[in-house]
DNA sequence: CTTATATAGTACTAAATTAGTCCCATAAGG
DNA sequence: CCTTATGGGACTAATTTAGTACTATATAAG
């Protein structure tokens, strides 16, 4: 299904969640409330979030996570890059390591575009964009303005 | 990773490789030991791309396979949606089958919006672009163009 | 009409991945 | 201190995917 995994699922709609309704900083448990994710499962993700610094952690009492920087500067494609380890749709195109039969493949190259295309149309779309509720993406059309601009 | 299975890999290499050189029709043998996938799994592929008339098969001895319409024709998103089943990065973002906690959930459309954009790009790149080794997509600059026009 | 070749369908097993949970360590406020 | 909250890691269960095998059907050639 060219699906995404739960996990990922979560963090965007986590993340959204704190976009939303920015009150500052919320605990795990609140946010497990607030959108029926289980806490243990809330709690591993927000931690891996935390890790990439897409969200900022405070312990102790009143402690809890917040948005590390403000919604708009978040993009969907860093939140599915941090929690499914990069944005690829087949081995041959990942950056590192090699498919093992590149030799006999005439793909080649194909991939590559198809996942530049992925990841933009992912960089594109903000965290501010998922919490505006009826988000019109006119991205596509500033891609446009901007690409048209090189060509002539 | 927000990976494809092996399977639509499997998929999208044999049907590139009957676009690249097209002799006609391929037994599944003959594809199995240019592209080194293990035979009974290139013909797995092969009945399930013949399935949903993406490629045609003939039965019988001198029987195989060949691409059911011109490489031109038939797009790496119709392939992918054919061995996965369809293209939702999320269970918000299909078609059918509303996701249980949209009650609570704020990312609402930006799935679809993102999915949509997914689609197209898969949509937009043909096999004869997978085969053509050189392959510079200015599939996203043909679209520009065409929505320039739109805006005026 | 018989035989060899090749696909169609389906069922099954094994492997890999993912989801989910739990436990203990650490930090900080009252 | 003691309570609240995150950090890290390990572990188990569940699901999905990959791969294989077997039987049935179609067809061309002799
Ligand atoms: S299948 Fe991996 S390089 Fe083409
Ligand atoms: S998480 Fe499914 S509707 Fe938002």
């Amino acid at each position: 299904m060219l699906r995404l995994s739960k996990l990922t699922d979560y963090g965007v709609l986590l993340m959204t969640h704190m976009a939303a309704s920015d009150s500052g900083t919320y605990s795990a448990v609140a946010l497990a409330e607030a959108t029926r994710v289980p806490l243990p499962t809330v709690s591993k993700v927000l931690k891996l979030l935390s890790r990439q610094r897409l969200v900022e952690s405070i312990r102790g009492p009143r402690g809890g996570y917040r948005l590390a920087r403000s919604p708009a500067r978040i993009t969907v494609g860093e939140i599915v890059r941090c929690l499914e380890g990069g944005i690829a749709l087949t081995e041959c195109s990942r950056d590192d390591a090699e498919c093992e039969q590149a030799p006999f493949c005439v793909s080649g190259n194909g991939w590559k575009r198809i996942n530049a295309a992925v990841r933009d149309a992912l960089g594109t779309i903000s965290l501010a964009d998922m919490a505006e509720p009826d988000f019109m993406p006119f991205f596509r059309l500033q891609r446009t303005i901007q690409v048209t601009e090189e060509l002539s």
